[in-house]
RNA sequence: GGCGGCGUAGCCAAGUGGUAAGGCGGAGGUCUGCAAAACCUUUACUCAGCGGUUCGAAUCCGCUCGCCGCCUCCA
């Protein structure tokens, strides 16, 4: 099956064929490590795992960089303020960003750069658009002159206009000859970290980072960049303009933009005080694949209004598939297959598939799978699903969860005593017929996050999320 | 003002010409010591509104209304 991926640069989905054999180089922008991320971040870094797995599971040889931006003005302030240095300063967030990946289980990307580290080949790159003639200085800064890159706005859709927004007035303006001109290296400031280059003492602009490291990393041309959806404009269109007129190459081939997390209709963001953090959520109980999933089940190019009932439906939904994983693995070994079932998996299966293949629509993805739980359970009902097809099931449910990966497929132990003595001390008052004690047990470890369940064959037990 | 997008059941959400996926929730039922889980039935004659094209439109076109994002640091 063929994978189709949307380009914010052409406006339309078309297939993936990799510019290298059968590798696929990806650029993601990372965060800005001066501050806890939000979830509305995380939405654009859980999508963009999303479709790093989705691009292995389709088969293809992977290199993916996510940088991680250890310098800007809002780092230089607040580490100032906290009285440390930047890479004193920075550690803490980076790491604190690595932590909460791992918590949303968001694979870490094979390479994943640091600007303050790869100052030297910012400064080339610049040095090399200095020779072009792309760039001019002013007070010791040196920016790129985007009158001489014709195709500038083609990301974005501007048209070259005459008339700029009302309002809209950069407050370094007066530095540069069009407002619409960029930094590339801005000069030293009094109190400021700074490198001391061939450009003069100063530190990078902005835009020039992502270039410089995804180039670096990926070579001039590579296949996906991505990012969210506020880097269209103007650091992605920066971006276009500084490397292509350096190189005199296509950069990125394809462009895929993450839409923002909402709070009431409004972007979630620091500024506007709206944000929900992931260990604050964690903090309330949520479990974090229930964040992961309601962040992974709406389409990356819509807008997803988060609330808290939106978490508390994830978290039942996702309940739904790890109870089913439970049931269907009770399936005894002796029972009958059903070809049917087969056949059903097998067709689940292609359309989780399809709905991938279509620019990584997950609703159809995942809609796959709830189909063939709720068919299955009604066929659990009546005893007609044997141990070929639960092998299948679990073989398709662990397919899946190579992108999701939020499914509970392994088979969990009960490694407290105390909670297996407490079982077998309900079992036995259960025999007796002495419910009161066995509900008070029941009650006991539901608040240990432990739920009882019984039936014909037995209690079982299970995990709430 | 320019550019991009959205408006489908109580909530989330798929569906881009052929007669409304999926999830959550609600109601009734089966099962159960009671629960829980699960299953069954039910919950949009209709897709913001109004026109138009078509044998046929949520899907195409036009207009109207409402909402969001970018154009400024931002995932």
């Amino acid at each position: 099956m063929k994978l189709k991926l949307y380009s914010t640069l052409t406006q339309q989905v078309g297939e993936v064929v990799p510019l290298n054999d059968n590798e696929i180089r990806m650029y993601t922008c990372g965060p800005t490590v001066h501050d806890y991320a939000h979830i509305g971040n995380f939405r654009t870094f859980v999508q963009f795992d999303l479709l790093r797995r989705t691009l292995k599971y389709f088969g293809f040889a992977l290199k993916h960089v996510m940088n991680i931006t250890d310098v800007d003005d809002n780092i230089i302030t607040k580490s100032t303020a906290a009285n440390m240095t930047l890479k004193e300063y920075t550690e803490i967030y980076a790491n604190a960003f690595l932590e909460d990946m791992e918590t949303l289980r968001i694979q870490r990307p094979e390479v994943m750069p640091r600007p303050t580290e790869h100052i030297d080949s910012m400064v080339e790159l610049i040095m090399k658009l200095r020779e072009k003639g792309f760039t001019y200085e002013s007070e010791g800064s040196t920016y790129f002159r985007i009158d001489r890159f014709p195709e500038y706005g083609k990301l974005a859709q501007l048209e070259r206009r005459q008339g700029e927004a009302v309002g809209r007035i950069d407050t370094d303006r007066y530095d540069k000859e069009n407002p619409r001109d960029f930094v590339l290296w801005k000069a030293r400031k009094p109190g400021e970290a700074y490198w001391d280059t061939p450009l003069g003492p100063g530190r990078p602009g902005w835009h020039i980072e992502c270039s410089a490291m995804s180039m670096q990393h990926l070579g001039s041309t590579f296949d996906i960049h991505c990012g969210g959806a506020d880097l269209v404009f103007p650091h992605h269109e920066n971006e276009i303009a500084q490397s292509e007129a350096a190189t005199g190459r296509p950069f990125a081939k394809r462009w895929l933009h993450c839409e923002f997390l909402m709070v009431n209709g409004q972007k979630m963001s620091k500024s506007l005080g709206n944000y929900y953090t992931l260990r604050g959520l964690l903090d309330k109980g949520y479990n974090p694949l229930a964040i992961r999933y309601l962040l992974a089940s709406v389409h990356y190019r819509k807008q997803l209004n988060f609330t808290l009932e939106g978490l508390e439906q994830a978290t039942a939904a996702l309940q739904r598939v790890n109870d089913f994983v439970i049931r269907l693995r009770e399936v005894p070994g002796g029972a009958e297959d059903n070809p049917a079932l087969s056949q059903r998996t097998r067709d689940a299966r292609a359309r989780f598939e399809e709905g991938l293949a279509d620019d990584m629509n997950t609703s159809v993805a995942l809609a796959a799978v709830f189909e063939l739980v709720r068919e299955t359970n009604t066929l659990l009902e009546n005893n007609q699903v044997g141990p070929g097809n639960r092998d299948e099931i679990l073989d398709f449910l662990s397919a899946a969860n190579q992108v999701f990966d939020v499914f509970q497929i392994e088979e969990q132990k009960l490694e407290d005593q105390e909670i297996v003595r407490l079982i077998e001390e309900r079992r036995e008052a259960r025999m007796r017929r002495d419910f009161r004690r066995s509900d008070e047990i029941r009650q006991l470890l539901a608040e240990r996050g432990v739920a009882l369940e019984d039936t014909k064959e037995g209690t079982r037990w299970k995990r709430v999320i």
